[in-house]
RNA sequence: GGGUGGUUUCCCGAGUGGCCAAAGGGGGCAGACUGUAAAUCUGUUGUCACCGACUUCGGUGGUUCGAAUCCACCACCACCCA
């Protein structure tokens, strides 16, 4: 199976601006493409994870893939899918976000340099759009650029119709014109020929490829990918508490490892589909397995997407853990831990309300109060009842299993030369 | 530039002088049922030294025994007219 076909057969293509040309293009390791990624914030988050995973794909397949940070158009704010206006960044916030981004690439994707994209490899290059949105003179803009694009159209897009009613300020609405204007550049500059990007983006996208005809007189083509909804039509990778990050500072491997381990029933098979790298055939064999293992699925999916952003050993902790908590057996060394130290004590004791805020387990105190009130808290293998519990110091000195609820699980451990 | 309406707790949205930490819904959390799923039901949802105290209703001042509620100014937003 080709490139093309299976990115077919994993259900990830939506829109293309022409099927043929750019099968034949892909599969023939034609194709030197580019994706877009707004650097919002220092860490790139599951939301990219499939822009990531195609980049993979693609340049297994022999195309050249760019990586375009939007350092310039992340100072506007792409109003697509958006309500309100996003916040401006600074100079050094975008550039500290870009570094962190190719730092995290580099586990997917291989790095080279100009030359060797312009060359017979096909290693990947990272751009950042200030380097040429920037320094643009207005009038040149707006008289070489702007011209090609008809307002009446740019109204009609999917992109700004939601905008239409909450308003929408001019500066936002020259995003497209800067998506554009990019993908020209990178066609004039290194012979990008091919954009992908999310199904949110096919207005601006189309964009680009328009102009690029009309100012060169050339093809260059546009294809989206499936945009990664749950059974509730909500994009995953988002929980109450925000994103779900690849970066372990902000989502530690445990966690992410619970998230996916956590989809819903509806959603498993779509996502070992347009996730993971298991062969197609393969996934196709789980299909048909009974519903008894459908927790077996969730687990599959966990360890690889785990391996893929975390690496194998974290994976397997994370698995550990989990068993270890949720089935018994696994080992419970890999368990995420926290330590209380002397500032926790009141008169040389620690109660319960203040190790379930330490540990991390709750926001307040408050909150801490109402899970043991309502029965959701056991520390060891005794459910807490009563607010008041305090305990001595040494009784976490070898570390004790402190429990939230049915999955928030801590073990805490003491240490007096701590903090 | 002119006019009108608005800014409430995580979100939406009630509240127009004391009975307001503030209705209702969503979301979150906990419990029951389960499969670490979904659906359903129940409870809960500002903070703390939690029978009590403290802080909150765009901002700053003011009126009042007492303000989210009244007044003044400022900021922001929406709609209409130019």
């Amino acid at each position: 199976m080709k490139v093309f076909e299976e990115l077919q057969a994993r259900g990830l293509l939506a829109q293309l601006t022409d099927e043929k040309e750019i099968r034949d293009l892909v599969n023939a390791g034609g194709a030197t493409f580019y994706i877009g990624f707004d650097p919002t914030a220092d860490s790139l988050h599951v939301g990219h994870f499939m822009a990531l995973c195609l980049m993979k794909r693609l340049q297994m397949a022999g195309n050249k893939p760019i990586a375009l940070v939007g350092g310039g158009t992340g100072m506007i704010g792409d109003p697509s899918g958006r309500t309100d206006l996003r916040s401006m960044m600074s100079d050094e916030t975008i550039a500290h976000n870009c570094d962190c981004f190719r730092k995290q690439m580099s586990r997917f994707i291989e790095f080279g340099t100009e030359d060797e994209l312009k060359g017979a490899g096909n290693k990947a290059l990272m751009v950042n759009n200030a380097d040429w949105l920037r320094d643009l003179n207005y009038i040149e803009f707006i008289r070489d650029i702007g011209i090609h694009f008809s307002v009446n159209r740019m109204l009609a897009a999917e992109c700004y119709k939601n905008r239409m009613e909450k308003g929408l300020s001019f500066l936002e609405f020259n995003y497209m014109l800067m998506q554009s204007y990019d993908f020209l550049m990178l066609y004039e500059k290194y012979g990008c020929n091919m954009q992908f990007g999310g199904d949110d983006q096919w207005s601006n996208m189309l964009g680009g490829t328009e102009l690029i005809r009309r100012k060169l007189g050339r093809d260059a083509y546009a294809m989206t990918i499936t945009l990664l909804l749950n059974s509730e039509g909500n994009k995953m990778g988002k929980t109450a508490k925000g994103a779900v990050w690849l970066d372990p500072d902000k989502t530690t491997p445990y966690d992410f490892y619970q998230y996916w381990r956590n989809v819903s029933d509806a959603d498993v098979m779509k996502c070992l589909r347009m996730l993971t790298f298991l062969p197609v055939e393969e996934i196709d064999e789980m299909e048909h397995w009974d519903d008894t293992r459908i927790n077996e699925k969730k687990e599959v999916l966990a360890r690889e997407l785990t391996t893929l952003v975390h690496g194998e050993e974290e994976a397997k902790k994370a698995e550990s853990g989990a068993r270890a908590l949720f089935q018994g057996g696994g080992d419970d060394a890999f368990v995420p831990q926290a330590v209380l130290s002397e500032h926790d004590l009141r008169d040389g004791l620690i109660d319960i309300a203040q190790v379930l805020v330490s540990a991390g387990l709750c926001p307040s105190k408050g909150e801490a109060r109402r899970a043991v009130e309502q029965g959701g808290v056991s520390v060891g293998d005794e459910k807490v009842t009563d607010v008041h519990t305090v305990y001595e110091p040494a009784f976490f000195r070898d570390g004790v299993l402190v429990r939230r609820g049915k999955k928030a699980f801590r073990k805490v451990f003491y240490d007096e030369q701590k903090g």
